[in-house]
DNA sequence: GAAGAAACCGAGCAATCACTCGGGGAAACG
DNA sequence: CGTTTCCCCGAGTGATTGCTCGGTTTCTTC
């Protein structure tokens, strides 16, 4: 049990974001209110406001613990596959992103919400630089390049794959899932390739 | 003027839809409600509600309309430069995606919109597959590719570029949007050439 | 210009939602 | 046990929203 080390506010909070994901999950991004939240987790709703000061601060929450967690397996996975061709790694990854968006569903909903012109965009902005940092980090030493390019380049392949792995798990047929699961591997091996090489020397 | 030609009630439609797109720009998805719709249109509720069954199906017309422009623009753009490289064709295609999404900034908020679970939802899927046919045709010519796999291809490469694009668009400074496209065109070239030879002989 | 149809009006209804607040209960100290 | 501190409750409030409906105006057709 984690309640043990965890004081009891943590807990509870972490108890609260737990049932936001299942509602994000079960009732998509406009199914969750506040009202919601607080019966999903057997709480009253004064005991949300107790833990957040709104329901935007709740969300950004939860938004930067999957980014953590999604950031934390994938850069795991990666790791592991170090010293493979280039192509590997992306493939590692890009099916780790995939594997993580089929198994936290909600997490499409809240990053594609972050996008929009909205209470969550300053959110999803500030994560968006952060995943630019830390999987530009690994771009540079992995790709060889500045720090500012590998920031920007990872910005793109970050939000490129995310778009097409988020087809991909809409679609309910497991063969489709598969197919565009690959597409979006080989849009991410694309865009490294082409950013490792601007020209090459071949089209056909 | 249009008023000519047109029914008195289509152009009621269209403006309806423009004044939809204007709040859609000033305010993001969350500031359009139907009575705002009508004030800035200059009508009364009930005419809204006169030409559309309720708010869903404007929405999905106004993304029906949005998306038949968008691909009339790019496919009359790439038509021009027929006959040049690939990544000719994809740098022109994509500079016409991004030049539509920066001058009607409403769009990415529907299409964004479009992808989460909720009303639009289905709208969005058959815009997608729409796309997925139009570009799929386009690709399927030139890239050389079977009907089917250009259909995913063209849904892949439409939702990542698109991804990327608005990632663009949405920064106010005019150097950081304008590299951020270049990263866009990137993308594009580096995926139709993983489709086009999926294993490139060298990785370095 | 009469009659019918089509378009338009806008106050208001019912439902929903984010959030408040006054009070009660459990745990941690002495 | 007493007291302080934190945590929790949940009916209610005010604001907003999608949409209706009875009635008026504008167009079309003869």
């Amino acid at each position: 049990m984690p309640g043990r080390t965890q004081p009891r506010g943590a807990r509870r909070r972490d108890a609260l974001l737990d049932a936001t994901a299942r509602l994000l999950d079960a009732r998509g991004y406009d199914g969750v209110n506040t009202n919601a939240i607080a019966a999903e987790a057997g709480v009253a709703v004064g005991t949300v406001y107790h833990h957040f000061p709104d329901k935007q601060a709740l969300l950004g929450a939860l938004l930067e613990r999957y980014g953590a967690r999604l950031f934390a397996t994938v850069a795991a996975t990666v790791a592991a596959a170090q010293g493979r061709p280039l192509d590997d790694l992306v493939d590692a990854g890009v099916r780790a992103f995939a594997a993580f968006y089929l198994r936290e569903p909600g997490y499409a909903q809240l990053w594609l919400s972050a996008q929009l012109t909205g209470p969550l965009r300053e959110a999803g902005e500030q994560w968006g630089a952060r995943f630019g940092d830390e999987f530009g980090a690994l771009f540079s030493e992995t790709l060889g390049l500045p720090k500012a390019r590998a920031r920007e380049v990872a910005l793109a392949f970050v939000h490129a794959v995310s778009a097409v792995v988020t087809v991909a798990v809409a679609r309910p047929d497991k063969r489709a899932r598969a197919s565009m699961i690959r597409e979006a591997v080989r849009v991410g091996q694309g865009y490294l390739r082409a950013v490792h090489s601007p020209r090459p020397r071949s089209r056909r």
